[in-house]
DNA sequence: TTGTATGCGTTATCAT
DNA sequence: ATGATAACGCATACAA
């Protein structure tokens, strides 16, 4: 059976013997109109019948509400292909957008090329609100928007704007990190980033490491620095790096679990052991960081949480709902396991 | 600066000097019209320079094009939360999208209470295509779909339909990973599935795996099968489940790498190792599975290319284009690496 | 309580 | 080569 015409209002309105304005005020369940039960009855009757389901496009049109939320990732495509962050961030996502009945359309933006690429969304008026992960520091686009006040919920932070954000503390978390090795009698300690530093998130952690040691009267050392870049590999290779240099350290901050997983399979196939000879403590605390061997110390971040509370901000902007908290900070306590050990005896 | 009003088609063309027919030929490249050039860069001067950009819903509604897929998952939020393998897919699914400048909207639904939900998407037109995750046997929206003729590929497949599908071959895969074992000597193979059996490549691999014992003169045991459901941690707890009772194995062929991560973790934590005590087999290849500890061999999934050609196919039936292959099937080698060990030598 | 008329911003069909 | 004008399907102010 090919599908006939489209059903439209008018069919249901002619079915049930009532006008199209019956028919919207009937199912868009309006307040103010008083519609006779029997009618009401009638016309709901008549658009299950003919399985009548509003055409978006004509909707968002005249209400000029596309009903359609913007997940904008700043990254290129294979910089999401092994990010168990994300998907946490999605879980809690389509959970309150599906039940607002919304929808999440995901836009991701290459940073090198096109990082304002989404402004068109906007324009095009695709999409309602954004949620932006992971803001940069060079996103003008953001900047453009806080000034046309565009709904916009950062899950992350950006210096010098006024958006709506939901985030940790990423540089008190990584001094936690960085004390917990410290307080373990460590003094050479490495770090390893999340993503490069024009990552809002990846400048915070490793000054949040470099706070720690200067507070511990250390100072921090380049050479004990490496680079990730949101992957395993990024982590296995910066590590290789790390060892292969004419530096010594007991122990490595590496600012993404994701990174650190390949920082560990990189210190183990060098012959060293975790925790004996490299103390490991991470960041984000994914589903596969206890999993690991040996399980992993890490900053407990909570990202379900964090995308529940930006998509509910999120919505509650759209509805017009002012909110004077614009900065909501979740904690994220260090989440001890066993790729500490137990404190150095030198 | 407040943003003013909107800037229409009808401003450009005012700007421009022009009607709005002319804009609309200019700014789309309409092929047979004949418009001077003069007049061309003057239009797309005006646009440029009040920064217009079509509005979406305006252009849905009369070209009957959301320019939108939309990426379907069947399950829970929370069965997200650790999919490796969905991020492999946005990956792949993202880039060629974007190429061809359409979008992606996500919409998962829960196959226990409304798993027909995304039929209401498509009668909206919300999405102008559907890319579907993980068939499941009981989806009979997929089957209403058919019947209407809706553009739809399937990331698996859905037998006693005829959908365009793209995915590999997952019996056979499973075949091979199994016989893999049986060739190094192991005669008690345990089994955990990637997910619960209503998914169809869940069953298939649990086939396959049947298939390869049965080839062997091995039949299955009931007490050797565990069910995992997408997550780590249903792996943890099939395997401590699975060493619970009282039946022997030397080796377990995991139909998931996120499960085999668990599963792993739950043989290190009973004391035994992995491949001396059990050997291990996975099935997806994720980018962490490189990682474990010992690195996973499993069944090579090429999850971007599946991606790339699911979504590369949709567009071009959304373009018209008709395709008589309509079932793609990729190879998926085992890819070995140390989670076996050698042959057994009793 | 229900119907009529109008507008939303585009694209498409005709004229000119 | 360009411009009027009519849809597209819905919501809503206003009439009845």
């Amino acid at each position: 059976m090919m599908n006939a015409r489209r059903v439209t209002s008018q069919d249901v309105a002619d079915a049930a013997g009532v006008s199209r304005t019956t028919v919207s005020l009937v199912l868009n369940k309006v307040q103010g109109a008083k519609i006779r039960e029997e009618t009401r009855q009638r016309v709901i009757a008549a658009a299950r019948e003919l399985g009548y389901v509003p055409d978006a496009a004509a909707r968002a049109l005249v209400s000029r509400r596309a009903q359609i939320i913007g997940l904008v990732l700043t990254r290129r495509p294979d910089q999401v292909t092994s990010d168990g962050f994300l998907t946490q961030l999605l879980d809690g996502l389509l959970g309150v957008i599906k039940q607002s009945g919304l929808r999440l359309l995901i836009e991701i933006v290459d940073p090198e090329h096109q990082k304002e690429a989404y402004l068109e969304l906007i324009r095009a008026k695709h999409i309602d609100g954004v949620i932006l992960s992971g803001p940069r520091y060079d996103d003008d686009a953001l900047r453009t928007l806080e000034e046309e006040a565009f709904p916009v919920v950062l899950l992350g932070q950006l210096p010098d704007t006024n958006h709506y954000s939901v985030d940790i503390n990423n540089r008190v978390a990584s001094r936690i990190a960085v004390e917990h090795l410290l307080g373990l009698g460590h003094k050479e300690i490495a770090c390893i980033t999340n993503a490069d530093l024009s990552y809002t998130a990846a400048t915070e952690r490793l000054i949040g490491y470099q706070e720690a040691l200067e507070a511990a009267g250390l100072s921090l050392n380049d050479e004990l620095v490496g680079y990730g870049d949101f992957s395993p590999e990024s982590g296995y290779a910066a590590m290789m790096e790390l060892l292969g240099r004419d530096v010594r350290f007991t122990a490595a901050f590496i600012a993404s679990d994701e990174v650190a997983l390949g920082a560990q399979a990189a210190i183990r196939e060098c012959g060293l052991r975790v925790p004996d000879d490299i103390a490991l403590v991470g960041f984000d605390d994914l589903p596969l960081s206890r999993y690991m061997d040996p399980p992993l110390t890490t900053i407990s971040v909570p990202a379900v949480q964090l995308a529940r509370q930006a998509s509910t901000l999120l919505i509650k902007l759209l509805k017009g709902e002012k909110f004077y908290e614009r900065h909501v900070v979740l904690k994220s306590p260090l989440h001890v396991r066993e790729s500490c050990g137990a404190k150095l005896s030198n």
